[in-house]
DNA sequence: GCCCAGCTACTCAAATTTGACTAATGGAGG
DNA sequence: CCTCCATTAGTCAAATTTGAGTAGCTGGGC
């Protein structure tokens, strides 16, 4: 799974009705662009795509208030909301070494509530205690890991990087177990990471490292 | 850049000559089908891709010895050394996140000189330290991270991974420079990442080289 | 003597991703 | 009032990736 229907979905469903531009412009906002593939045409794609199966609904709108071609404007249905818990879940859950999408997820996690993202969370370390040690005993050949020469380097490597990855996130469990930031249905003001209309995107143009 | 390109050069390149299902069957031995986009589809591809790129040359070839259509056999022109050896510093050098490529490049790097690896890796060390401090940098608004909510979590994690990877890298620049493992030009057995000791030989009908 | 499972080797359509391009508008500067 | 050009909004062809086949042969069991 690519992380670009969750970002779309997200950003869409933050505006409650949003366009390809301002879904586009919302991703570079969150710098989506250097961690992720969302370049403009896979966010149109996407939305197209999404439309086509009914997770999102498209109207047919007027031309546009600023310039340019007329703009189509997408609206998440039920079906599609169902579609973006259930991808959400799956980010938070699933260890596939996948950066971007565990990135997007982490950016939409407060609309879950606390105790099911902990939950998740604590999969997730589950899954990635199973797919170390799937490495160790796997890869480590009778002769003892010096036999597999350099090669042994990789899995060196993902070993090292399974066990970053379960420091970090036994660290944000305790953060979230300790009362850090504000979950659906905690009453809290929403962290709302979009761009107003007309609001500034002090992101944009920025220069790449 | 995907680690597709690499791993098939690489492939038929150790066995001097290799065709498409022999290309197949070494990445699945090395694992690759687990950590990258190795899919039968995407091999054969590649292998059409850079023929017609002049990087491989493709000679028409008998039935296969057993069963199935008959083959293709793929040889690595010089233009396509070149390109491996390109794509190989790449991989060792730049850090764009991606595990694959990064693995990848491991499992080849003792193509190269020890000392031009050693070179890369700390290339890469810098490369890293840098985006490292960009994320810090540019991420840290005025009011303290705090004020960044939940979406802190998100550059938490990659100064977290990149954290771990520099330290991984550290080590592996400290056991190169120590003597580890046999380098180009350096007269020892190559490595041979194709059959480990007392496996079956799965690929029975190869060519000698 | 025959059937079927499994291996060998590759093909193909569909989906996705990339990178470059188009086209309309409004405002700054002359 | 006219030209340039940045911004807005999106399109399109080409490349790549995915997932699901196809088709020839072999060997083992009954």
């Amino acid at each position: 799974m690519s992380a670009i229907r969750l970002l779309v979905l997200g950003a869409v469903r933050q505006h409650g009705r949003a366009h390809g531009y301002q879904v586009r412009n919302d991703l570079e906002y969150w710098g989506a662009h250097e961690w992720s593939n969302t370049k403009p045409g896979s966010i149109y794609h996407a939305l197209k795509q999404m439309a086509k199966q009914g997770v999102l609904h498209a109207h047919e709108v007027a031309p546009s208030a600023a310039g340019g071609p007329p703009r189509t404007e997408y609206e998440v249905t039920e079906a599609g909301r169902q579609e973006y818990f259930r991808l959400l879940r799956e980010a938070l859950a699933a260890y596939d070494q996948k950066t971007d999408v565990l990135s997007a997820a982490i950016g939409f996690m407060v609309d879950l509530p606390r105790a099911e993202v902990l939950a998740l969370l604590r999969e997730r370390m589950a899954k990635l205690a199973l797919w170390r040690s799937s490495v160790t005993e796997y890869y480590t050949p009778e002769g003892g890991p010096e036999s597999l020469g350099h090669i042994g380097e990789i899995m060196h490597m993902w070993v090292h990087s399974a066990d970053a990855e379960a420091e970090w996130t036994r660290g944000l469990i305790a953060r979230i177990e300790g009362g850090a930031y504000s979950f659906a249905g905690e009453g809290g003001d929403p962290f709302v990471g979009v761009l107003a209309d007309g609001q500034e995107n002090p992101y944009a143009a920025r220069q790449d490292a």
